[in-house]
RNA sequence: GCCUUUGUAGCUCAGGGGUAGAGCACUUCCUUGGUAAGGAAGAGGUCAGGGGUUCAAAUCCCCUCAAAGGCUCCA
């Protein structure tokens, strides 16, 4: 044990060093290396982020944290924001702020100009004195502070929304923090001093609710970016520009796969004839690969009576949010557009009595549903008001939602190898265990069906996190996610355990001892849905998709009119062993066909001319690659089927 | 749904109270060419829609619709 005025530290490599009572994470840091104290952006003290500069005054594990730790950036980010309020207060006297915290990628502050406004116009100003600022090297100095005193200085500086927010901390933990000239109320943590900050990019500007209640008053939030090098920013930049470049909404436009139409509707997707092609393709993968896994398949009408959806809940839960019924002209009923494919499933369930020898029972469908999304939620194809889920409900015996989970489980696995998405990881949606009577069915079920979902997914060596509370009322469940090329990550695929439907519907199984069971209902839907996942593959490709998806395979390039023929001819051959493509016929010169087939990321161009005519050879060319030499149509295909075969294995 | 911004040719965009512009794409003609843009001519728009102000509106004002970025929502 240590005497009183000394206290022992624990570093993250669990060697323990001695330091004085109130030594500061830089302290500490300073006593391994300069290099590293340097660095030190903040200090984790027993698993809380604290200032490297607070003093700590007992035994304690520490880990100083520096850019290359997520806490380190978000507590940059977090002071970078304090910046940008104190630049607000030079620039804008009289503003008057709400808050103002970290965020993914960045910081923001929501604030109350009054009279002013903020338009990109004037970002560099603001950038310009955020670094100045940055250039004074202030300290970020933390003082805690009574409630009353807290009240004092508010009113004094007329911050409204500061003070409706101390009238929600208790007296004690209340803390102020100040940098050059701006003082603002703040739990903390903060980067030691301003020095740090050496590149700063707003980003962005837009309304939002004071907190994030549409009832208040609409403040401005100013989005912005730090670094703690100038190079890192011009990297954010172009990382930014990039994924302009792959936006799918352009490149659908640019590749003719999909269009919207105010006369059609928001929100309601059109598929040109390439997207159409793409969309069927991946459509038949998954059929297939389902059809081996045990899938049956089932098709349902694209409406249904109200009570259908009065018994799934549905009605009742998003009716008036929904698209409203429709009436039939002599008949007083009403039909509505299908939200979810599940309630029709579950009469499909019920069409006849199933044993429990039936189960598991594997419905599924590519169904199209409708959902009246709010218009500010639009987005592309990633939120749309009609979509198609490919979507299945396995019903089973409670004991079978383990092996269930599995083969789902390796079912999306496959699907995403297939496509290319090989960074993915997998979240396990858990109930509150402090308020489990928010859900419905029987507790030793969830129990069982929690504990399927974690070993299931351990079995297969899934990376997951698990958060508590985040499950559906009527029950857990998996979700994917892949990190795309860019490294964004995206949610896709998803397993849900359900135990509302099957009692809602009252589905039932006989089983082995001739009593009456409820069947466990799971809804699965590994690309989530066709429209959703189509965007995610452009982004991640850059609308360059793998072959076996491509529109256009290849394009046919004869050199002049003469070789026309020719070019027919290798066509209808290729096309004879399933390759997709054209020849481009017209007047122009090779060179601006190559260019055109590359610009619309045809994979492979075939040049054909005198020579290639007289041998019966193709000249192959690779988009992005180039000339690869020259072939017989014979050994292109196999080479190209080939290629196929390497990406798509079977399932 | 709310806030801010935007809407001009198929696409990308300039212009802006006084007869609508460019590049690319498209059509026709010339050119018959060897690995990322050959040449010429032509066609194409009720300036998102509706209303108002004005001698005159694509331009200024109002409303509607749609899009973008946020916020709230998401079976």
């Amino acid at each position: 044990m240590n005497d009183s005025s000394n206290i022992n530290i624990t570093l993250p490599d669990g060697s323990v060093r001695e330091y004085p009572k109130g030594a500061t994470g830089l302290d500490i840091a300073l006593s391994i290396s300069e290099g590293l104290a340097r660095n030190v952006l903040a200090t984790k003290v027993n698993g809380e982020v604290w200032d490297a500069t607070r003093p700590i005054e007992s035994d304690a594990e520490i880990k100083l944290l520096t850019w290359n730790d997520d806490e380190g950036k978000s507590t940059f980010w977090h002071s970078s924001a304090h910046l940008l309020a104190e630049a607000l207060e030079a620039l804008y006297p009289g503003v008057k702020f709400g808050t103002g915290p970290s965020i993914e990628k960045g910081f923001y502050y929501d604030v109350d100009l009054g009279e002013h406004s903020i338009s990109q116009e004037d970002f560099p100003k603001i950038e310009a004195k955020m670094l100045e600022l940055a250039r004074q090297k202030n300290e970020y100095i933390r003082k805690p502070i009574s409630k009353s005193d807290a009240i004092n200085f508010f009113t004094e500086k007329g911050d409204e929304y500061k003070l409706e927010l101390i009238d929600g901390l208790e007296d004690g933990s209340i803390t102020l923090y100040t940098q050059g000239s701006f003082t603002d109320l703040c739990r903390g943590p903060h980067i030691p001093g301003t020095s740090f900050i050496k590149a700063a990019k707003i980003t962005n500007v837009a309304g939002a609710y004071w907190r994030n209640n549409q009832e208040n008053k609409m403040l401005t939030r100013i989005y912005g970016v730090t670094f703690p090098k100038q190079k890192e920013l011009e990297e954010y930049i172009t990382l930014i520009e990039e994924a302009k470049k792959r936006d799918h909404r352009r490149l659908g436009k640019e590749l003719e796969l999909f269009a919207f139409s105010e006369k059609v509707g928001q929100g309601l997707p059109l598929w040109l004839p390439k997207g159409a092609m793409l969309r069927e393709r991946l459509e038949s993968f998954l059929r297939k690969a389902q059809l081996r896994a045990g899938y049956l398949p089932v098709v349902t009408p694209h409406i249904g009576s109200k009570a259908l959806y009065e018994t799934s809940g549905h009605w009742e839960k998003y009716g008036k949010d929904s698209f409203q019924p429709i009436r039939t002209p002599d008949a007083d009923e009403e039909y509505m557009l299908k939200p979810m494919n599940c309630p029709h499933h579950c009469e499909i369930y019920k069409t006849k009595p199933r044993s429990y020898r039936d189960l598991p029972l594997r419905l599924a469908e590519f169904g199209t549903v409708y959902r009246y999304e709010q218009s500010g939620e639009l987005h592309g194809l990633t939120r749309v008001r009609g979509f198609t889920q490919d979507d299945a409900h396995i019903f089973c015996r409670p004991d079978q939602v383990k092996e269930e989970f599995i083969r789902v489980i390796d079912l999306v696995l496959y699907v995403f190898r297939s496509l290319g998405f090989n960074d993915y990881s997998a979240q396990i949606s858990l109930r509150d265990p402090e308020n489990k009577q928010k859900y419905i069915g029987k507790d030793e079920d969830w129990d069982k069906a929690e504990q399927a979902i974690i070993e299931a997914s351990a079995e297969r060596g899934l990376s997951t996190v698990t958060e508590l509370g985040e499950a559906a009322f009527y029950g857990p469940k998996l979700d994917f996610m892949v990190r795309d090329a860019l490294g964004r990550k995206w949610q896709l695929g998803t397993i849900q355990v359900d135990y509302q439907l099957p009692q809602r519907f009252n589905l039932e199984y006989v089983g082995s001892d001739n009593q009456k069971y409820r069947p466990v209902m799971i809804h699965r839907a590994p690309f989530g849905s066709m429209e959703r996942f189509i965007a995610i593959l452009i982004e991640n490709t850059a609308g360059q998709f793998p072959l076996w998806l491509s529109p256009d395979q290849i394009a046919i390039l004869p050199i002049s009119e003469k070789y026309a023929d020719y070019a027919d001819e290798v066509f209808f051959q290729l096309q004879d062993t399933d390759i997709r493509g054209f020849v481009d016929h017209r007047d122009e010169k090779i060179g601006r066909k190559i260019r055109d087939a590359e610009v619309t990321k045809v994979p492979y161009m075939l040049i054909v001319g005198e020579k290639e005519a007289a041998e019966g050879r193709v000249s192959v060319r690779r988009k992005g690659e180039g000339d690869l030499g020259s072939m017989t149509i014979g050994e292109f295909a196999a080479y190209f089927q080939n290629e196929i075969k390497n990406i798509i294995a079977t399932f």
